[in-house]
DNA sequence: CCCAAGGTTCGGTTTTTGTCGAACCTGAGA
DNA sequence: TCTCAGGTTCGACAAAAACCGAACCTTGGG
């Protein structure tokens, strides 16, 4: 089963809920910005800058937890979260690939000119 | 650009777009019965079974294409629809693989049990 | 010519999901 | 010990998405 943290095992993953996690933007561009990172590079949630509270931040980050795509450490203090790589790698090959290939598509420009 | 029906041309296809397209279980549902039949399969809306009124199926089905998951062709009297399995391949490699080895988790059965 | 089948569009309702502020917990460090 | 930074939880609210029925369009076939 999930830890007392909620990640699920790696065989316990569901594509459909790492999809469901990665639909939601916000939640995209964490993810992409890890792919791009070097390995086991762990991050606090703070660290990204995603425009919204602490708590909806939290809630986002539960998603990605309990979906699979982060692991959360506490470390003392802080809690520090990294992607899951390796276990993704193995449940859903090719998918982080795709997802560092692929930055999130931002505001067309042509929305400020002409709005 | 797209053409009259909808459809993006493989270069404009977002991950973004198809990842969200992906995250209803109707829509699931839709691609990875498609990604287990036969290259070129054509189905209409109706022949899914998805338990929704055909306006709601309409919907998804415009979702679907939009995000350039599918594409709905005119037969006349029908419209049949299928998966863009060379352009997806193209742009999003492996991503079909993903969705055709990982059906979709039903419902668990312990729900039924002691709901 | 009319009908039926397959789809779409258009409101409007319901459900889900993202969002926030406030209160709270934890541990490092002054 | 007090404080503060990082996170979580809760309840409420707002935005988005799913859903439906009704009216309508198109075309093949009787």
């Amino acid at each position: 089963m999930v830890d007392a943290e909620g990640h699920p095992s790696r065989d316990e993953m569901e594509l459909a809920a790492v999809l469901n996690a990665l639909s939601d933007p916000l939640r995209y561009r964490v993810v992409q910005e890890f792919a791009e990172l070097p390995d086991g590079t762990e991050r606090t949630c703070l660290s990204f800058e995603l425009g919204v509270s602490k708590s909806t931040l939290s809630h986002h980050f539960r998603i990605l937890r309990e979906s699979g795509l982060v692991q959360q450490i506490n470390r003392g203090n802080s809690r520090k979260a990294h992607l899951r790589r390796e276990d993704l790698e193995a449940r859903f090959p090719g998918l982080l690939d795709l997802i560092g290939q692929n930055p999130p598509p931002r505001k067309d420009p042509a929305d400020d000119a002409d709005a």
